[in-house]
DNA sequence: GCCAACGTTGGC
DNA sequence: GCCAACGTTGGC
């Protein structure tokens, strides 16, 4: 199990229309980088969903549920991957909290803001939960 | 709205 | 293959 952070502008995308929507394909990456980290993605990885922009948190917990596969939205070499929402964060975790918190200074949310599709190491999975009881 | 950081593009 | 210029992202 590998777990994963996504990032959504919430006017774009948010953590609400993903509920409604009861799953959705994960499209707009157009990063190299984040793209080497969609296809390492395996069908039941969970993720975080981070509202960029506004919010700057943590907001909620998904699952992959489908691998990466080729962007419908694009001819282009680009993929996207299926999420569905596993649960909401009881306490939403924002960007302060974990720069705060001494044990996350390596999360990418961190170090490389912009990386849209980052890893998160099981540690990190699990002190962010902890933080948001 | 500004600007720093980063990634990408394109000229050489 | 290097690097300057440009565009985009995202925190503030």
């Amino acid at each position: 199990m590998n777990y994963w952070l996504i990032k959504s502008e919430p006017f774009k995308y948010s953590w609400d229309q993903l509920n409604a929507d009861k799953s959705t394909f994960w499209d707009g990456v157009r990063n190299y980088g984040a793209r080497i980290h969609l296809r390492a993605m395996k069908k039941g990885d969970q993720a975080f969903f981070y509202h960029s922009n506004e919010g700057k948190e943590i907001v909620g917990i998904v699952k992959i549920i489908k691998e990466a596969y080729q962007d419908p939205t694009t001819e282009a070499d680009w993929s996207v991957v299926d999420v569905a929402p596993v649960k909401p964060l009881k306490k939403t975790v924002t960007l302060e909290t974990i720069k705060k918190t001494a044990a996350l200074q390596k999360m990418q949310l961190v170090v490389n803001s912009r990386l849209s599709v980052q890893p998160v190491t099981k540690e990190e999975w699990e002190i962010v939960l902890s933080l948001a009881k």
